[in-house]
DNA sequence: GGAGTGTACAGCTCCGGGGA
DNA sequence: TCCCCGGAGCTGTACACTCC
């Protein structure tokens, strides 16, 4: 998530929609292009509308908010999802995860329903609306815990026309652990298909934006980069198909923007970052960074130093 | 002297799970 | 399903240090 209309020095990733009125048909696409909605997702993946991705003013949203999130674009993602007045129903039990109570659910869902998209129009204006609609979460026996939900009818205006998405990997994305990683890994997968472009320029307000920096929050570059920017391009690198990374720009001595660039990955890289993928969370961190053959090196190192034990008697 | 970098530490959030 | 707990590790802040 990320541009909107504070967007950053290249204005590459600002989404210009045409919004048609509340009973226009779509217009007719050039050939070659698809609507959004139109296409299908292959196996373990999830399509995101790029008007989804590029989202000004979640920086107050949690990771386990934006996972629900996604998970609630998969389910309702199709032709369906552009209809107007259509709601959608999934159980509670796949948006919970592995967590027993709904209490954590129902505190994202409010927190998604406070959330505002910006898009800027293509005739200049900003249109603002709720990122998720009316809903009712039914935790009552007989119910079994559907969560039934909507999208406000100006967001599926948005959707309908849409023809810019990412591809995500559902697993990749279950598996970051920073709530930066996951909004760079959106922008990133939106942009790294495409064939012309491999970096993209931001401002410094511009790239929070795309992080999902709270205001007021990491102010200084460095906490910035040391915080949000250097876990995100870690975990990234460290377990998605393709890399990225961030390189500040300068004005005189003072940092004023940043490139972010990406590229495909090759096989070797591939293959490490699905080992990684299917390894516990627990100790990620050092893995990716390459600390844990070191660590493990010692600890086999240390082991054999011991005296060898004796073998029991039988 | 101003701006970036590195790091320590405290607080917070996430996550998994026990028990009612 | 809810309430609660504890551990792991993420996040934010502050400060000393380095560089230009």
């Amino acid at each position: 998530m990320g541009g909107g209309e504070d967007d950053g020095i290249d204005d590459g990733s600002v989404v210009s929609v045409e919004i048609l009125s509340e009973h226009d048909e779509a217009p007719p696409l050039p050939p070659g292009r698809h609507r959004t909605l139109d296409l299908r997702p292959g196996h373990g993946e999830m399509i995101k509308p790029a008007e989804l991705i590029d989202v000004s003013g979640h920086g107050h949203l949690t990771l386990s908010d934006k996972r629900i999130y996604n998970a609630l674009v998969a389910n309702a993602f199709g032709p369906a999802m552009g209809e107007r007045g259509r709601e959608f129903q999934i159980s509670t039990t796949l948006l919970r995860g592995s967590h027993k109570g709904n209490e954590r659910l129902k505190d994202s869902v409010e927190r998604l329903m406070k959330t505002i998209v910006r898009v800027r129009l293509s005739d200049g204006q900003t249109r603002r609306v709720q990122l998720l609609g009316a809903n009712d979460l039914h935790d009552d026996e007989r119910q079994e815990g559907i969560f039934t939900y909507s999208f406000d009818p100006k967001l599926i205006g948005l959707l309908k026309n849409s023809t810019v998405f990412g591809k995500l990997e559902i697993q990749v994305m279950m598996a970051f652990t920073s709530s930066y990683a996951l909004s760079l890994y959106e922008a990133v997968a939106r942009r790294h298909r495409l064939q012309h472009k491999t970096s993209e320029k931001f401002t410094i307000e511009g790239l929070r934006d795309l992080l999902g920096v709270p205001e007021g929050k990491l102010d200084v570059w460095g906490n910035l980069f040391e915080k949000a920017i250097k876990p995100a391009i870690r975990e990234i690198n460290g377990l998605a198909a393709f890399g990225v990374g961030i390189r500040p720009i300068k004005t005189g001595r003072k940092i004023t923007g940043a490139e972010l660039s990406w590229w495909n990955k090759n096989e070797d890289e591939l293959r490490d970052a699905f080992r990684e993928i299917q390894q516990p969370k627990v100790g990620r961190k050092a893995r990716i960074e390459g600390r844990a053959e070191e660590s493990t090196r010692s600890l086999q190192e240390a082991l054999a130093s011991l005296p060898k034990p004796k073998p029991p008697k039988w």
